[in-house]
DNA sequence: TCTATACATCGCTGTATAGCGATATGTCAA
DNA sequence: TTGACATATCGCTATACAGCGATGTATAGA
């Protein structure tokens, strides 16, 4: 296997980055019931409109989600299952070491 | 399922975060072919020898990472073979995507 | 001891970004 | 048009942290 150049390592690391705030996992736990428009993701996290904004084009931007206009709305949807996947993989890992304190890790 | 306290989410975000660094991932990929000494890491990412103990140190803290002192030297390995499947899982989605680019994503 | 080697930690600087309030943009209804 | 609403963007502050050189700590050999 070749050793990727620098671009490609930064492409790799952005998918985590757009994971590594608890803002934005909880905005993922939200929508993986279904869409949800902004103003229902801001009751939801209990943080500013600009900021729940701010936080959701970084979703997308790596193609986590997807954006639907409809009227002056917009709906906002897991747009790639496999971002589900990582944080199972991630929750199931803690979750083991977690028995022993009977947490339970879940998005 | 319940939603998860802020304590919870950051546990989680901090696993991905660990992952959000190009000089990280540099890291896992020289470590996937088996353990290595800082110094023989040093040498592998070109970077200064205080920045990779701090990088090994963040991996560490996660569980990412496992260590083992011999004499003066510090072996660092693979302390959890999940990370590799998250590396897979986003790997195989950009590589999904640049298909058409012809780049390939692996660590 | 003393010295060399290997690694970790400290103190610092620069950059990135989460969060806010204010404002801009865009859509619908009257 | 005008006004109300939904969302995005701007400007800002505070904090986190990657990276560096310098220093601390510990082990092995002379």
């Amino acid at each position: 296997m070749a050793k990727l150049n620098r671009a490609a390592l930064e492409k790799i690391a952005a998918n985590f980055r757009a994971l590594s705030e608890p803002t934005r996992l909880v905005i993922l736990q939200e929508l993986k019931a279904g869409p949800k428009t902004v103003n229902e993701l801001v009751d939801a996290v209990g943080l500013s409109q600009a900021n729940v904004s701010k936080q959701l084009s970084v979703l997308r931007d790596v193609g986590f989600l997807s954006r639907e206009q409809r009227g002056t709305q917009a709906f906002y949807s897991i747009g790639d299952e496999m971002v589900m996947d990582l944080c199972t993989l991630v929750c199931d890992r803690l979750n083991k070491q977690a028995l022993a304190r009977l947490e339970t890790f879940s998005i």
